[in-house]
DNA sequence: TTCAAATTAGAGTGGACACTCAAAGAGTCA
DNA sequence: TGACTCTTTGAGTGTCCACTCTAATTTGAA
């Protein structure tokens, strides 16, 4: 995995991987299918990843950090800007969004680095979502603002989900009315 | 298929599947496990079902069917009747309530004639969910009650979804939320 | 140019899968 | 009881899966 060669074959792979993952699902995505959309042969395959699994893994940890855009900004944004950022993220990146969709979806397999990983990143997301809030308004109290903003989460995430069934369907509008409604009750 | 043995043994088939569907989604579940589950032979099984596919969306209907709760009622219920309805199914029938969810969100797999039942579903769903809101705020233009209404119905699917990962996630708190949030926008 | 290490090729393996089938066993009529 | 149909049995089939292995080829540092 030092030439040149290995490293491009293997952004092939996972290039291909994500695709699948996108379109298939997880379990739905082959080996044999990667290796044909690689160009590659299962020999290949199996010189550069240990197992299908880990393959995908790294597609979906991708996927996962993809979501959380500037991590810097933590303690700044708004909720709009939270909730914007989602929106760009499912528009700019629709394979990967659909990979994340899918494993939010089902509940990553039965990978428990991957289901960890994922619980994780929702805590965090609810955190950091929670925090914008209680700043907006902040006669909130911490465990409402908390709830709440899951709520709001898992709303966009129905929403996001949609996506899948119907690609032309509008993301944006109607993050727009969960974050209008939020907003009109504080 | 027309002895009392044949009934009960397509009966146990198809609990087995309704668990197993809801417990590994619908590619998760094995002829091997349903067999098992029900205390039958694949002979067995083949001679009730043509095909694994069919006991699975024998189940699917069936937990399709489940959601619209009352179809008399229809041109007379608020949103918080749709709603509450829709969280004592999600409390009242757990297993169902996990495959309609599994389908619903994953795209209902590859099969066209359940993915078809599914957008038909949401439709009439949506259609249901809209008219409640027309009749709660009159001066709402058609249009923007359904895609208002979708808003609703896609963020209780978000909100029904993180069920599958937490079992003891407050569902009914939170499409409260949801609930309080658009009535406080009409 | 040499040569060890990295990369590919591609046939092959074992296991799990959905599904079949012929024969034996029950249920339900006349 | 006889006769017919439905049901169960359980070993068996072919296919596809993830994954392996050996030998050939390519790479790039010295």
């Amino acid at each position: 995995m030092r030439y040149k060669a290995g490293l491009e074959t293997r952004e092939r792979i996972l290039g291909a991987t994500r695709s699948l993952v996108a379109q298939n699902g997880l379990d739905g995505t082959t080996i044999k299918a990667i290796c044909e959309l690689a160009g590659v042969l299962p020999g290949s395959f199996y010189n550069l990843f240990a197992s299908k699994e880990q393959a995908i893994v790294t597609v979906v940890r991708e996927a996962i950090d993809a979501v959380d855009p500037d991590p810097d900004h933590h303690g700044t944004d708004t909720l709009q800007d939270l909730v914007d950022a989602y929106v760009r993220f499912l528009e700019e990146s629709p394979e990967l969004s659909r990979v994340y969709i899918r494993i939010g979806v089902s509940g990553a397999g039965s990978n428990p680095e991957l289901t960890g990983r994922m619980v994780r990143h929702h805590q965090e997301r609810v955190g950091r979502f929670a925090a914008a809030m209680k700043r907006q308004s902040p006669d909130l109290s911490e465990t409402l603002a908390e709830r709440r903003a899951e709520t709001l989460v898992l709303a966009l995430n129905g929403i996001a989900l949609h996506r899948i069934i119907d690609p032309a369907f509008d993301v944006a509008w109607h993050a727009r009315v969960l974050l209008d409604d939020a907003a009109a009750v504080s």
